[in-house]
DNA sequence: GATCCTTATGCAAGTGGTTGCATAGTATTT
DNA sequence: AAATACTATGCAACCACTTGCATAAGGATC
């Protein structure tokens, strides 16, 4: 499991509460992680349990009292051997996907409606990241090999979920004019790969 | 839980056993649905008591007995009932991606192992899918609507790969040669967005 | 004045999914 | 001859994650 570990990262950029952690996993880096507060809190008992991280109370008299936590040195060192182990891949299941492909049992009008609504929220992750993208590209060649890398973390999900909006785009039209793409798809990715060299 | 509804969806298109399932979510569906055996042999058990999937047993001589699955009609109707609902989003988790946001705590050949095992993964789908494609492309203009569809979600997996696989040639760069990409993500998606039109 | 949102943490119960093991015959590879 | 792979199903224990609830105080909205 690597929500563990998932903390520990956040951490080690930047000590904070599990409330803090839990909106960096939302606003900050939702495009490859994402935990509920439910689970950030179980996992920081579990963390601390095992010395991985440590916390002092804060007592707030305005709002309520909050663990400040922060990665221990054997956080750090579990840290580094689990980047060192072999990852495993994640299995990817989509309900939607598994909808569309069985569009033809059900009402078109509803499935639209559910297209719909996926398709603006990926249009808004999108605009969000494109957002975030204009950080890195504003900073030019000045990015540091850390910097970039996380670039290049954010430019998977501008792709993923343009990858999204393409679908559900071409879904649309199949399902309301009943027209379907015929370009391949390799053949597209490949040309724009020439293209951009 | 949609794995239910997964199962359902392949019995209605075709009935078969536990073990013949578990080969399609690898073999046929697996870019948007993913299944283990013993996952699948506990959700038939459930749908079978819940009467939403019947089986008869066949006893075969030279190879295990097996249970010959096959939708019922309250399987079917609770399927249609399952396409009309409104589709939770679900939450994306790569550990892989974790670690490169991180790369710069862990040692880059370690790093490079990890991701080349990744890239190779990643290529070897993509050419299995890009092979599911010429099935579709023979038929041109011959497609069903629900043929249609099914390429649709095809193309998804297609878009998905070849995501990862320029994400990961992209760090591999970075990590080997320190080159970063600057070209904004958006641009050369909506350049080729308005190419292909 | 009532309701909702934000900050801040947590428990308890339940569901979904993984890991490891077990069985058993045939076929293929070393 | 031994080891591995494929077909075929399943149990038991555990772990990961969700759902629903609870508390508590301030600020914003209706």
């Amino acid at each position: 499991m690597s929500l563990k570990h998932a903390i520990l990262v956040l951490l080690e950029k930047k000590p904070g509460s599990g409330y803090d952690l839990s909106q960096r996993f939302k606003r900050g880096i939702g495009y490859f992680w994402n935990a509920s507060h439910q689970q950030i809190y179980q996992e920081l008992k579990k963390l601390a349990d095992a010395r991985w991280v440590e916390f002092e109370l804060q007592t707030q008299s305005e709002r309520p009292d909050k663990k400040h936590y922060r990665i221990s040195a054997a956080g750090r060192s579990a840290l580094k051997a689990w980047l060192q182990e072999p990852t495993k891949h994640e299995r990817l299941n989509s309900a939607l996907l598994v909808k569309l492909y069985a569009a033809h049992l059900a009402d078109p009008q509803a499935l639209l409606l559910q297209l719909d609504e996926r398709l603006a929220a990926h249009r808004a992750k999108l605009e969000e990241y494109v957002g975030h993208e204009s950080f890195y590209l504003d900073r030019g060649d000045a990015l540091s090999q850390k910097q970039a890398q996380r670039y290049l973390t954010l430019r998977h999900g501008i792709r993923y979920e343009w990858n999204w909006i393409e679908m559900l785009e071409e879904s649309r039209t199949l399902l309301t004019q009943g027209r379907t793409p015929q370009r391949p798809m390799l053949e597209r990715l490949t040309r724009r790969k020439i293209e951009s060299k």
